[in-house]
DNA sequence: GTACCCGAGTGAACACTGTTTACCAAGGGT
DNA sequence: ACCCTTGGTAAACAGTGTTCACTCGGGTAC
C-alpha cells in the first residue's frame, strides 16, 4: 500500500520529464534512456510502467491533450454561455495560440500518421474535440438555420458525426439531443479550416514567407 | 569520366530503394543500413553520396515532390486551357488522390515539422505549388472579381504572396504579371482548405470514423 | 610505361537506441 | 519465519548513425 504513492509519483515524474525532453529537444530526443537518465534510473525500469516506448509516447499524447483541454476550458469559462459566436471564436483562437506556443507537442499529437486504424474511439483528441463542440452547442439552443446545403451523398456520414456528437454530449452535460444535420455539417467544415490553417502555420508550410499570420488567421474566422 | 555514369546510376538506385523502403515499411524503416543492405553495399559508402541521413531524406522528399508535380502535370495536360474552374478542381482532386495513394510519402513531405526556418526558398513543394497555381492562373486572364474582401491588416502579406506568385510565373510561362490581390487571397484560402481536408483524411484525424470521404471532399470544392 | 593521385568502397570502431533476460533487495501479508 | 510481489539493476542482443583508417582500381601526368 505504501508503494502506491511512490509508484504514482515516479510515474508522474516520468511523464513530466518526457514532456520537457520533447519540448526542449524535439521528438527525436524523446528516448527511453534519456528519460531514465534524467530521473536517475536505468532504462529497463521504465518497462515496469509502460510496455514500450510508443506506449509511453501515447500516454504523453494523452497528457498533452489533457493540457490542451484545460487551456480551452479556462478560455471558455470566462465567457458568457449565451454568446455562441464569441465562444466559437474564442476556442478557435485558443486552439491556435496553444498550437503556436507548443509546436512540438502539436506536431507529436497531430502530425503523427496516427496509429493504424483503431485509434478512433480512444483517441484523446477526438474526445476533447467532441466535448468542446458539444459544450459550445449546448449553450446554443437549436437555432438550426434550416439545414444548409448538406449534399446528398454524404448525409449518412454527417448523420453519423451528429450521432457521435450527441453521444459525447449525453455523457458530459445535460441531455440535449437536438443537433441538426446542418449544424453538424458546418462544425465539420469549421474543423477542416481551423486544422488546415493552424497546421500550415505551425509547420511553416505556406507557399511564401508569411510575416504575420495572425490577421490571416483572423480573416479565416 | 567513365565513373560518372556509374556514380549517377548508384545514386538513382539509392533514391529508388529509399523510396520503396519508405512506402513498404514507413518512415521508421528508412534507414541507412537498410538501404545499403538492399543495394549490396555497406552503410558508410552512402556518405560518398549524401552528407547524412537527413540529407538523403531531404533529397528523397525532392523526388517525391517531383513525382507529385509530374502527376499533376499530366492531369492538367488533358484539359482545355480556357476552362479555369475545371482545371482548379482537377488539380485539387489530383492532389487528394495522389495523397491517398501515397500516404507515407505525403506524411514524410507534409507532416515533418519542416527544417527550421530556412526551408522556404528551396522548399520543393513550395515551388510546385507556385508553379501550378501560376500555370492555372495564366490561362485565366485577369477576370479579377473586383478584389473581394481582403482585410486591411493582411494586405501586406497578400501582396507579398502575389509577388512571389508572379515571380514564379515569370520564370516558367509567358510573362503575365496581372494577378490581383483578390485572386491571390482566394488562392491562399483555397490552399488552406485543400490542405486541411487532405491532411485530415490521410492522417485519419476526423473526429468520427468517416466511411466515405470522397463526397465530403467533393463538397468542400 | 611508370609513377601518381583520386575516389568509391570496406571493416572496424564508437556512441547511441529499444528491448529482454536474469538477478537482487527490500516490504508487507499470512 | 516464510514467501512472494514489486521496483530496480546489470548485462546482453540487435540495430542505428557516424567516423576513421585503410584498400584497390582506373585515369592522368610525366
Amino acid at each position: 500500500m505504501t508503494g502506491d504513492r511512490s509508484r504514482a509519483d515516479t510515474d508522474r515524474r516520468i511523464r513530466t520529464v518526457a514532456r520537457t525532453l520533447l519540448v526542449e529537444q524535439g521528438a527525436q530526443g524523446l528516448t527511453l534512456r534519456a528519460i531514465a537518465r534524467q530521473i536517475g534510473i536505468t532504462a529497463p525500469a521504465l518497462y515496469r510502467y509502460y510496455a514500450s516506448l510508443s506506449d509511453l509516447i501515447q500516454h504523453v499524447c494523452g497528457d498533452i491533450c489533457a493540457d490542451l483541454a484545460d487551456d480551452l476550458g479556462t478560455v471558455l469559462a470566462n465567457l458568457p454561455t449565451d454568446d455562441t459566436a464569441s465562444r466559437v471564436f474564442a476556442v478557435c483562437r485558443g486552439f491556435r495560440t496553444w498550437a503556436i506556443a507548443h509546436p512540438r507537442e502539436f506536431g507529436l499529437v497531430f502530425a503523427t500518421p496516427a496509429a493504424p486504424g483503431a485509434a478512433d474511439a480512444n483517441d484523446p483528441f477526438g474526445q476533447i474535440f467532441l466535448t468542446f463542440t458539444g459544450r459550445i452547442l449546448a449553450g446554443a439552443p437549436g437555432q438550426e438555420r434550416s439545414d444548409p446545403d448538406a449534399p446528398e451523398r454524404l448525409r449518412a456520414d454527417i448523420a453519423l458525426f451528429r450521432d457521435t456528437l450527441v453521444d459525447a454530449l449525453r455523457d458530459a452535460d445535460q441531455p440535449e439531443p437536438e443537433i441538426g444535420l446542418g449544424t453538424a455539417y458546418t462544425v465539420l467544415r469549421f474543423w477542416v479550416r481551423l486544422y488546415g490553417q493552424v497546421a500550415l502555420e505551425v509547420f511553416d508550410r505556406f507557399p511564401f514567407p508569411v510575416t504575420d499570420a495572425t490577421p490571416l488567421f483572423e480573416s479565416m474566422l
